[in-house]
RNA sequence: GCCGGAGUGGCGGAAUGGCAGACGCGCGGCACUCAAAAUGCCGUGUCCUUCGGGACGUGUGGGUUCGACUCCCACCUCCGGCACCA
């Protein structure tokens, strides 16, 4: 049967089975030829005005290797949000980039010679063959690596931004040091005392190192959660924990014979009174000074060589005796002036409050445990005993609340009405204030390695340390020979670069050979995405206020703290530089749980990975995406199972079929427009019986689907919709075909199913619809349920007898609670449980249950 | 130790005080077929049953309620984060 073209509107399927290849490429063809997913900026003549804004970002990917299935589930469920929205009448930005420096493609470089720029430009190759195999819906336009020079200039830009404003400086610290990878770490970056990303036990070492000042804005990135839209409450608790942000005061005992103050910082001032000791860190700066001259002084020296060599583990470790020595020096308490002996002991950390610490065993463990050991006097100044933290006789230690003793004129008060008024005193005599304390420490940026961005500062002898001028930007990498690292950055060996003139006397001068840690790069990227091409600066900021902030960001809950903090911090930086209205970047977050497979997390080494690529040859990208939506809610991990992709090839191969009998043996008739389109009346309420049920269907559909993609992110039952919907219609169909009414509402359901399955499987779904509808499905705006629909006539009414179900009915829906109560007693189940017995009371829930209280 | 989150069929999961187990996987049956695959349809928590139905059932124990997977209290197990943070 030949039709000529122009007589049909659509183009008719071909071949006799659901071939994802042949479907995916066509449509990627489409969308690449006619850059569909590009958004203008405001300011250029193609910018839309009239559609509200929504930025939709993934994480950015590390290019190494290939993509993983954890990608895959990044982008699915991006790209789904991106869909959605933009189908919901939203103007969405949806770019692409690599985090493309690293240490990865830096240890391969050291193992192979390959240069890590080769290495990384290849994976990029590979990630965006795949994304696009993927049919993820990116404005490519955008795309960048971290690791062009075009980018990295702004991220030396921005750190000399942050030295202008102080807030990038440069200062000898213990650091973490990572002997496998010969480079520093930041604290967040050291899990259990060991390297984050090889896993080596870390030492500690004294180096000259950059920091960023993220303590600056403590207080800020705890205040601002409140602008937040939606973020996960676990990674909120998280970074609260993080920060750890601490009340209490800062008390100043005085050494006499030095003539030194030493502030500490306390939770605790209403227990001063039983301070019967004091301790200083081992690394505490007047340690040498403290102990210089005393008898004591060849011990304590002895001792703090140990603790330094002493791993952080080792002394972290939970059962680990205390341990420490007297300083043969004393302190007096300002709150009655007894003199108290120093000790050094190294359960207490120099990088928390002052690095000294008031001693108060009777009410705080580890003094307790320290007074224990070394046989020091223990005072009560609380009354009250806990029995879980008790470890004597006297009920100590004890850290709960109670009257106060051994405490001067404060006996017999209430401890927390003590607290204050001991503040208060200390603060009259300039002997102590309240203080906060944050657990955050500065974000050590300096890393002793290649692959990273060059810090662009000089150092001259005359002039110290400069910072290399904006108009020589970027500070490019130099190629070097040889990338493994000896405890200097593998750049010091680049002996032309490292030679230069100071740019502010025109001396000679030496660069910063150390490069910035990779967090420094993905801290801002999600801001470089909105002006890509700018060469005159990092963005034009009226197009950065009207994209920003990110509206959903979406990733790995791996990054909660980490990159999750720094970007945090560098938006509000950036603000106060005045570059940026924004205040957070990410309004919206969701993270995603983790893959696994036989239950255990994927890995080569277990041999239990699923290659998407593989899998995309086997079944399509359509079904991939749309099982890793099915397998459960994407905010929880999920386990792999081939069986159940196959389940969803099945499910996308049933709909194909259908779609293709409903185009063969329905009319689109002269009305080619979408279904959702098309005049109520002819769609509707001429419909009646199976026609009718098929259509209630569909809204109701329509309905669930909707709300569970947004606000819910419950795809996997969002996608049971649409299954339900085309069961429905398998079961109706042979039924409706003969009348028009009928065969209109197939054509219906089925177009329906295909435009909600489409954030899902868009190329499966755009195909169908464009066999019964004719036209592009993603340029349609999302359905909407008609409530008409939606209500039911009838309704099975749950007929419970002292809360047990009995019977069902089926009721008229406008039913009166009489009507409904008549029946339910009518029933003849449910009047042989009454039987003999007294109703004395009845419940009725219109539009759901009746339910009987009987008695006797 | 502290702070989160979770525990439901053979499996993944659904159900935001109202029919527990939607949807999918797996399994069983029927149809189509010479046959198989594919496909379509039906069934599938456990136990009892006179086949009408009944009892039990969401980690354990209690509570609130006409009614609890859902709310409250205590406990057990698992997962994640932090952990000598004064």
């Amino acid at each position: 049967m030949a039709t000529p073209e122009t007589e049909s509107p659509s183009p008719q399927p071909e071949g006799d089975r659901y071939d994802p290849q042949a479907i995916e490429r066509k449509w990627q063809l489409v969308w690449d030829a006619e850059n569909t997913w590009v958004v203008a900026n405001p300011g250029v003549p193609e910018f839309d005005a009239s559609a509200p804004k929504s930025y939709v970002l993934e994480m950015l990917p590390y290019p190494s290797g290939e993509p993983h299935v954890g990608h895959l589930k990044t982008y699915s469920v991006g790209d789904a949000i991106a869909h959605f929205r933009r189908r919901r009448g939203f103007s969405v930005l949806h770019p692409m980039g690599y985090d493309a420096f690293g240490l990865p493609a830096e240890n391969n470089a050291i193992s192979t010679g390959e240069h890590p720029r080769e290495a990384t430009e290849k994976s990029i190759v590979a990630f965006r063959e795949q994304f696009r195999r993927w049919g993820i819906s990116i404005d490519w336009s955008r795309e960048f690596g971290t690791h062009e020079p075009s980018y990295y200039r702004w991220t030396q830009w921005i750190f000399l931004k942050l030295y202008e404003r102080g807030l990038a400086h440069r200062h000898e610290a213990p650091v973490q040091w990572c002997p496998q990878d010969a480079t520093v770490l930041a604290h967040e970056q050291v899990i259990d005392g060991h390297c984050e990303r090889c896993g080596t036990l870390v030492e500690q070492r004294k180096l000259e190192q950059w920091f960023f000042r993220i303590t600056e804005y403590a207080q800020q990135l705890l205040d601002d959660f409140e602008l937040l839209e939606s973020w996960p409450e676990n990674v909120v608790t998280m970074q609260r924990n993080w920060i750890g942000r601490s009340e209490g005061a800062e008390v100043t005992f005085r050494c006499d014979e030095l003539e030194l103050d030493f502030p500490v910082f306390t939770t605790r001032p209403d227990t001063l009174f039983g301070a019967t000791f004091f301790v200083v860190a081992p690394e505490h700066p007047d340690v040498e000074r403290l102990a210089a001259g005393t008898e004591k002084e060849r011990a304590v020296r002895d001792y703090v060589n140990e603790s330094a060599r002493a791993s952080a583990e080792e002394r972290a470790e939970e059962e680990r005796q205390k341990t420490g020595v007297p300083l043969g020096r004393e302190v007096i308490n300002p709150v009655n002036g007894e003199r108290i002996p120093i000790f050094v002991a190294d359960y207490v950390l120099m990088e928390y409050g002052t690095g000294a610490i008031m001693a108060v065993p009777a009410h705080d463990e580890r003094d307790y445990d320290f007074a224990k050991a070394y046989d020091l006097p223990i005072r009560r100044v609380i009354e009250g005993a806990d029995p879980e933290q008790a470890r004597d006789d006297e009920g100590l230690p004890y850290s709960g609340d109670g009257q106060m003793v051994n405490s001067g004129r404060f006996d017999g008060k209430d401890n927390r009405e003590a607290y204050d008024e001991i503040v208060d005193w200390l603060g009259s005599e300039d002997r102590g204030k309240p203080a906060v304390n944050y657990r955050l420490r500065d974000w050590l940026v300096s890393r002793q390695r290649y692959w990273g961005a060059p810090i662009p500062i000089v150092y001259c002898d005359q002039c110290g340390t400069v910072p290399v001028p904006e108009d020589q930007l970027p500070v490019l990498l130099p190629e070097i020979e040889e990338y493994a690292p000896r405890g200097k950055s593998p750049l010091a060996a680049a002996e032309d670069w490292v030679r230069t003139g100071c740019p502010s006397c025109g001396g000679e001068a030496r660069r910063e050979t150390d490069t910035m840690d990779t967090f420094v790069d993905s801290s801002w990227y999600f801001l470089r995405y909105l002006d890509p091409k700018n060469d005159e600066q990092c963005w034009a900021k009226e197009i950065a206020d009207y994209w920003m902030p990110v509206d959903q960001y979406i990733g790995g809950v791996e990054h909660a703290i980490l990159h999750l903090m720094y970007a945090r911090f560098f938006v509000k930086a950036l603000h106060d530089m005045g570059l940026l209205e924004a205040r957070e970047p990410f309004a919206n977050l969701f993270t995603q749980g983790m893959i696994t497979r036989e239950g255990a997390k994927m890995s080569k080494s277990r041999g239990n990975t699923v290659s998407p690529a593989e899998y995309v040859d086997r079944f399509g990208a359509d079904t991939l995406r749309t099982y890793i939506c099915f397998m459960g809610p994407p905010i929880k991990g999920g386990d792999w199972s081939d069986e159940g992709a196959e389940g969803i090839f099945r499910f996308l191969s049933r709909l194909w079929r259908l779609g293709r009998e409903v185009a063969e043996r329905t009319e689109a008739g002269g009305d080619a427009r979408a279904p959702e389109a098309q005049p109520r009346a002819t769609r509707e309420t001429s419909a009646a019986g199976d026609a009718r049920v098929l259509l209630a269907k569909a809204h109701w559909a329509i309905d669930k689907a909707t709300r569970d993609i947004e606000p819910r992110f419950q795809f996997n039952t969002a996608i049971a919709a649409v299954m339900e919907l085309v069961n429905e219609t398998y079961r109706l169909k042979d039924r409706l075909y003969d009348d028009a009414t009928g065969a209109a509402a197939v054509r219906f359901a089925t177009a329906t199913a295909a435009s909600l399955l489409f954030p899902f499987a868009p190329h499966l779904a755009a195909e169908v619809y464009e066999w019964l509808a004719g036209e592009r499905l993603w340029e349609q705006p999302w359905p909407e349920a008609d409530p008409a629909l939606l209500e039911r006539d009838t309704y099975m009414l749950v007929i419970q007898v002292n809360g047990k179900l009995r019977d069902r009915i089926e009721v008229e829906s406008d039913a009166s609670e009489e009507q409904l109560l008549e029946l339910a007693r009518q029933s003849e189940n449910v009047r042989r449980h009454l039987d003999g017995k007294a109703v004395v009371k009845e419940i009725v829930v219109p539009g759901r249950l009746v339910n009987l209280v009987a008695k006797g």
